[in-house]
RNA sequence: GCGGCGUUGGUGAAGUGGUUAACACGCUGGUUUGUGGCACCAGUAUGCAUGAGUUCGAUCCUCAUACGCCGCCCCA
């Protein structure tokens, strides 16, 4: 027997039910804030993700699919999605549109080659938003309410913005070497993990598992009282804007990122109570002049699909997934099942949702295949019944049966099936938060 | 990349170095030859992740491999 890819996954059933539904909620909220579907190659030039990311971290060396292809091109699965909109904004020249921000989304699959475990795939995918174009912390508090609206309109209200700032790289090089003054003393009684952070990525140290409860850690260096004027500016308005939007966040001192292009904000969405991780993003105004781009102020978010799919069905969040089916056809004979085939097709075409049987079985295991379905109508072919132009409608709730003419079965479903097939209602959603009025605080 | 634990039908699982691998759900058929969900009866793993080894004999012990889960590193 084949089995799949180790860290891979197959979505059936209930879950891709669920995982289309989610995916119609971000469609949904991004058209609504006009943002622009974008495709990027799933395989790029492996030193896009090379210089993009930055050579020397574990994340290049031992975490991406390199391959190369008959031609001997260097290829790298992509590992995720911010590095292919930007080399596709820079190979595109669509920093020449007069018309920035360029804002675009994208909805697929990474690969990143570690060791799998819950929530932790070779295979995973993700959505994400990246703007082009602009530095205004205006910018800043779109990307981060749009995303904390995603969560939102899935029904997840559980969830809080954690957000910090890293400075610009004057403010964060101060603000690295205070770190290094002030753990220096402390260096022997370090864990050997963060003796090599030491070194290598001081930034991490402050949230070390091991040793962030040690009694000195509770007054090291914040890199929020490291920000220079024009830094504090942009957090401060980032905030404020927050406030304006709404959105539930704290500023937390200890939301780091490995990467050197990130600059001032950056931000992660958790559930509150569980403190699971749905996303993050930030500010990287440095990432399009490391791929040869003009310099451009750019912020972004990504988010993991697998887990959100994952807590809707943990809390049964899906009452907008349907479930059920319009009507089931019933027949044994030859003679039926012609009708069943010309009725299911009828039905189909106006719009209903039916099922038929397709192995010739038993009325019997025929009911119950309708049951498995949870069909609303049953529809009973009988040649007798046929015959005088006649099929049997059952309610599979009431358990009330009438006998009706063919012609009039489509009339008969328009009037008793409720078109319940709502899309995603964001329009419910702003009435009740209708406080305009409140935003001249 | 490092460490720990695990893997038994379609599913949840019990179990033992020695004949027929429990129990439950599901599924199939029947009681009931065209109106089901209930009930009762019957059937449903020659096999216990894969490969090798130890043994008279292995699902059970040993080793390796694959996959899963948990932790570390890392986290784009």
């Amino acid at each position: 027997m084949i089995i799949k890819p180790k860290g891979t996954v197959d979505i059936t059933g209930k879950e891709a039910k669920v995982w289309k539904y989610v995916e119609e909620v971000i469609d949904s909220v991004m058209e609504k804030y006009n943002y622009n579907y974008i495709r990027t190659p799933i395989f790029e030039s492996s030193e896009l993700f090379h210089r993009g990311i930055g050579d020397s971290t574990d994340i290049v060396t031992k975490e991406t699919y390199d391959f190369k292809d008959r031609g001997d091109r260097n290829l790298t699965l992509r590992p995720e999605g911010t590095a292919g909109v930007v080399r596709s904004f820079v190979e595109n020249k669509m920093y020449g549109n007069a018309n920035l921000p360029i804002k675009v989304y994208y909805n697929g699959t990474m690969y990143r080659y570690e060791r799998p475990q819950k929530g932790r795939l070779r295979e995973l995918s993700q959505y994400g938003v990246e703007c082009l174009g602009s530095s205004d912390p205006m910018m800043d508090a779109e990307v981060i309410s749009l995303s904390f609206n995603i969560n939102k309109m899935l029904g997840l209200d559980d969830v809080v913005v954690h957000i910090n700032s890293l400075g610009d790289s004057d403010s964060r090089n101060s603000y690295r070497e205070a770190l290094k003054t002030y753990f220096k003393p402390y260096l022997d009684d370090l864990c050997d993990d963060c003796k090599e952070r030491f070194n290598k990525n001081p930034l991490r140290i402050i949230d070390c598992k091991i040793d962030s409860n040690k009694s000195y850690f509770k007054d090291a260096p914040k890199i929020l009282d490291f920000l220079n004027v024009e830094s504090k500016e942009h957090f401060d308005k980032v905030c404020e804007y927050l406030d304006l939007l709404e959105v539930k966040y704290v500023v937390d001192p200890y939301i780091v990122r490995g990467l050197d292009y990130y600059n001032h904000t950056v931000f992660e969405l958790k559930t509150e109570s569980t403190n699971l991780a749905l996303g993050g993003g930030g500010r990287y105004d440095k990432l399009v002049g490391n791929l040869d781009g003009p310099e451009t102020p750019c912020v972004g978010y990504a988010g993991g699909i697998d887990r959100l799919v994952e807590l809707l069905m943990n809390e049964k969040k899906f009452s907008n997934v349907r479930d059920d089916i319009d009507a089931f056809l019933m027949y044994v004979n030859e003679d039926e099942k012609k009708y069943a085939i010309y009725l299911a097709n009828l039905l189909r075409m106006s719009g209903f949702v039916v099922e038929t049987e397709y192995n010739n079985k038993s009325l019997k295991s025929q009911f119950k295949r309708a049951d498995y379905f949870n069909s609303k109508y049953l529809i009973i072919l009988n040649s007798n019944d046929l015959n005088d132009g006649l099929v049997t409608v059952k309610n599979n709730k009431t358990k009330e049966e009438e006998k009706i003419m063919i012609e009039y079965l489509i009339y008969y479903f328009d009037e008793h099936i409720s078109d319940d097939n709502q899309d995603v209602d964001l329009e419910s959603y702003c009435h009740s938060h209708d406080k305009r009025g409140d935003c001249n605080e």
